[in-house]
RNA sequence: GAGCCGAUAGCUCAGUAGGUAGAGCAGCGGACUUUUAAUCCGCGGGUCGAGGGUUCGAUUCCCUCUCGGCUCACCA
């Protein structure tokens, strides 16, 4: 798996950097500017021909043919192809030449012409070294296909995976997108901290750190909720933050342990409100970055064009799941309609069994985006409760091919409710629930001053990225996804 | 955390019914002034993921471990 450091190919490479050396040539050079870039040329070549242009990059092929060579030099733009004759640069300099290996970092600069057999090419006429390469990269054709190796060096998967690139430029492009969408809107973009005293916000177990000069434990933040409602108690009306949450979770095709949100909210909004910028966002980012409103994900295809479908909880179990009406309404008719499809619910309430036989008769359903709302009470505890049945909250959830990609709610701006939640998650949380939430006295007495109502929404960013950029696994859309230390 | 699958040259892969392994590309030497995965001639390169066991002999069979993938459980 790991390169064996002394192997024949890198042996040479080491031998040619003191050669280099001693023909004078400093193998680790540079500045190269300015420069062009490879796929500008190509593209403006009839305006371009027979002038002189530098670029620079990376040498992927290389044919000799004695006193005339070819290769191709790679910048991030794309690949144009360098002629090197020996009557062009001299002796001394194509001896140079010769010693060059695929991957090794050069600039050049020559005229711009085309071959006979009509190749965009740069006739050079000097060129530079500007990185030896000393490991060999891998294969032009076959590519880098180890899945481990395209994750643990990712900039081999970079240079080696056209589909790996786009994907990252993709992602970059999507950030950017939800970025304008709320600035567009007047959302201020805010950063809250990372490094928590209290992890609140979500069910999780989080990350512990320890600050030294303050002695004190500190938490990497689970989700950064509880510090943006701060900020609507403190009159910001509308504010995003795009960034990392942590949670000490299992790793799987959906989880990393650190993942990119993006949570905004809006004063005097609510539920409705926010449905309805996560409808209009997803097919606005989708429309910008990819030029339209459907897309393919793993062969089937989804239509992301708003309004999407609003439907209760219960709702939902009924349609998707084929459970009797009067059943939803009952812990009693829950079990009954669990045990009649050969399931069991484990979980104590009548809400969290009704969350629980959801997620297993409806989810895997929910293939076009689908709003669920009127989440139980149990399982939202920062949301505001619906005015005509306590049991259940404002809240919603986006779902995507089967998958939860966000989650929103009008939130709970009444400080005594808050603390009876807090106060039920903390005895969930000494009854051995790890993932309770954290009583957060600081957080209530903010909310003491009064906060507006609000809607907020959270939305996981990796999740949209693997839906727009068609990508089966978490790590596909993670440039450095979270792997064990390489002890072999 | 559990189950299943995988790890052979720098890369992509084949193979050995147990007798220490091959190909293509890459590399090295040579020929070659218009190639496009250039071509032609020749040549090297592997502790077959690690450790242990069985065996005259293990890359191959057995056990343990490491790393990775997939599925499940938990979650976004």
């Amino acid at each position: 798996m790991r390169y064996s450091e002394e192997n024949d190919q890198i042996r040479v490479r080491r031998e040619k950097i003191e050669q280099y050396r001693q023909a004078g040539v400093e193998p680790y050079g540079g500045p190269f500017l300015p420069r062009e870039r490879a796929a500008t040329l190509v593209a403006e070549f009839s305006a371009r021909e027979g002038t002189r242009v530098r670029v620079a990059g990376r040498l992927r092929a290389l044919r000799s043919h004695g006193k005339l060579s070819f290769a191709d030099l790679w910048d991030e733009s794309g690949k144009i192809q360098l002629l090197v004759g020996e009557d062009r640069v001299g002796q001394a300099a194509y001896q140079l030449w010769q010693m060059l290996d695929l991957g090794d970092l050069i600039g050049a600069e020559g005229r711009l012409m085309k071959t006979r057999r009509g190749e965009v090419s740069v006739e050079v006429q000097e060129f530079r070294l500007l990185a030896k390469a000393l490991r060999p990269l891998p294969d032009k054709w076959a590519g880098l296909k180890d899945v481990e190796l395209r994750y643990r060096y990712r900039y081999l998967d970079l240079i080696s995976n056209e589909t790996s690139r786009r994907t990252f430029i993709l992602r970059s492009q999507i950030v950017q997108a939800i970025r304008r969408f709320f600035i567009d809107r007047g959302y201020l973009e805010v950063e809250t901290p990372v490094l928590h005293p209290i992890a609140g916000g979500a069910n999780a177990r989080p990350f512990t750190t320890y600050h030294n000069a303050l002695e004190m434990p500190l938490y990497l933040r689970i989700a950064p909720e509880l510090y943006l409602k701060r900020l609507l108690v403190g009159g910001f009306e509308k504010v995003f933050e795009i960034g990392k949450n942590f949670r000490n979770e299992g790793i799987d095709t959906r989880h990393n342990p650190e993942f990119t949100a993006l949570e905004a909210y809006e004063a005097y909004g609510d539920a409705r409100s926010m449905m309805e910028l996560t409808e209009e966002m997803v097919a606005t980012v989708a429309r910008q970055v990819l030029g339209t409103e459907t897309v393919v994900y793993q062969g089937r295809e989804i239509v992301l064009t708003p309004p999407w479908p609003r439907v209760t909880m219960r709702e939902a179990l009924v349609r998707f799941g084929g459970v009797d009406p009067e059943d939803v309404q009952t812990e009693a008719g829950l079990v009954r309609a669990a045990t009649a499809r050969g399931l069991q619910l484990e979980k104590a309430t009548y809400g969290e069994k009704l969350a629980e036989l959801f997620e297993q008769l409806v989810e895997p359903w929910l293939i076009q985006p689908i709003f669920i709302t009127e989440y139980p009470v149990e399982i939202s505890p920062l949301a505001k409760r619906m005015p005509d049945d306590p049991r259940f909250t404002d809240r919603f959830e986006p779902y995507i091919c089967g998958q939860e990609i966000g989650n929103g709610f009008s939130e709970l701006n009444d400080p005594i409710d808050q603390r009876e939640r807090f106060l039920a998650q903390a005895a969930a949380r000494q009854a051995g629930d790890e993932e309770a939430h954290m009583m957060d006295e600081d957080f209530l007495r903010a909310l003491e001053y009064g906060m507006p109502p609000a809607g907020g929404l959270g939305i996981g960013i990796d999740r949209l990225v693997m839906l727009l950029t068609d990508s089966p696994s978490i790590r596909d859309v993670l440039l450095f996804p979270q792997l064990r230390p390489d002890e072999r």
